[in-house]
DNA sequence: TTTATTTTTGACCATTTGGTCAATACGATT
DNA sequence: AATCGTATTGACCAAATGGTCAAAAATAAA
């Protein structure tokens, strides 16, 4: 039997171990977003990470193994903002911020979208059986909320699920498409140029029709 | 002196160098979209095109030179729809148009989309020269021209670089992100709520601020 | 039918790459 | 200081992969 330090941890990680699988996971996302899964090397991960590679292989049982650990630690932080949408909030506002949070998200983790991004174009084959059990009923719930909120006229009647999809779409391609981006604007703008306009865009989208409403 | 009968055919290419190349390029176009850059391999691409691969070393001088042929054809048929973009036509209705276009595009093509895609992602190490000749003055003409529109009050105040970038964001992510679509709703609905959605969205964000227009 | 030219391929090669392993260095506990 | 479990690594390995090449087919030209 294996010691198998890694899927389900025995015991308690040592100091040591701790600070060299998180180094291990952050060297990783670097590469991994930056290359793809293909293209990423043990070799790349294990200088970036300023280890031996044979020593990257004594804390994760491989390539595919440390992939996927990056890959399930991101799920709930890339969940995050759509489970923060309060139902009982002010629609606009609710899904207003949600856009910003989102947007945050991309300035802010930009190699997070990209990993992400990256595993869904190859047809997330690490992925669909997260996308399903985590991602599907929280969309479905959400859709749900927003269902609501159309139908009380508090926001202009609108599918709820491409409305998700154009948040999604809008907002990550400042992270995900950047080297495009950077081609055609000075890159300091993206992000406060998109801000402003993201906000005005699904602020329109979203204002209810003009009529009687409370 | 080589043949090299791949970047500047010297002669006429004959009736079955033309066929293979274009079979090659076909396949190639399944397989790099399919698994990015790295992720593919000359033998996958062979098989796929029903060839050898020898043979397939024989039309093109490497994996990189197929590649940078795709990505090359590519870059024609993915400007088109922007270039239709006409500056004497009805500003609304271009700029619908031009989504429609684009959302046709990613429809018909996710291929190309995805190789498209995946290149970006990886910061365009390929492409960025052709981003910079082609589609840098492409990119700047249009926003000129849709500036002039917002001038005339024919559309809202909006930025027209941003309101691209939304365009292509909204439009490519029904086939770059295909895979988590399909795990959160019937595909086959997805393209037709799409059109239905982004021209109503588009169609709202576009709307002239109410006043004396004529 | 010959001859010249273009295609095609089997057999190889050098490198890269994910992964193993025995041996060694290290750190905590007694 | 001696001991024991934890970390670390140099040396390898097998498979995958991009690419080469000389020889054989196939095709076109004479």
């Amino acid at each position: 039997m294996k010691a198998e330090r890694t899927t389900t941890a025995g015991k308690k990680p040592s100091r040591i171990q701790q600070r060299n699988r998180s180094r291990i996971l952050d060297a990783a996302l670097d590469v991994f977003s930056a290359h793809g899964y293909r293209g990423a090397t043990l070799d790349q991960i294990a200088v970036a990470a300023g280890l031996s590679k044979p020593n990257i292989l004594y804390y994760f049982n491989g390539k595919e193994d440390i992939h996927v650990t990056l890959l399930s630690q991101l799920m709930e932080t890339w969940l995050d903002p759509l489970v923060e949408m309060d139902a009982e909030g002010e629609p606009l506002e609710e899904i207003l911020d949600y856009v910003r949070r989102k947007l945050d998200m991309a300035k802010d983790l930009p190699r997070e979208s990209r990993l992400f991004a990256n595993e869904i174009l190859q047809g997330a084959p690490r992925m669909r059986p997260h996308l399903q059990a985590d991602l599907k009923p929280l969309f479905d719930q959400k859709c749900a909320v927003i269902q609501t909120w159309v139908d009380q006229g508090k926001i202009a009647p609108i599918d709820p699920r491409h409305l998700i999809f154009s948040i999604w779409a809008t907002t990550q391609h400042y992270a995900d498409f950047d080297a495009q981006i950077a081609v055609l604007i000075p890159s300091d703008d993206a992000f406060t140029g998109a801000k402003h306009h993201l906000e005005e865009t699904f602020r329109k989208m979203l204002a209810p029709q003009l009529s009687d409403e409370n």
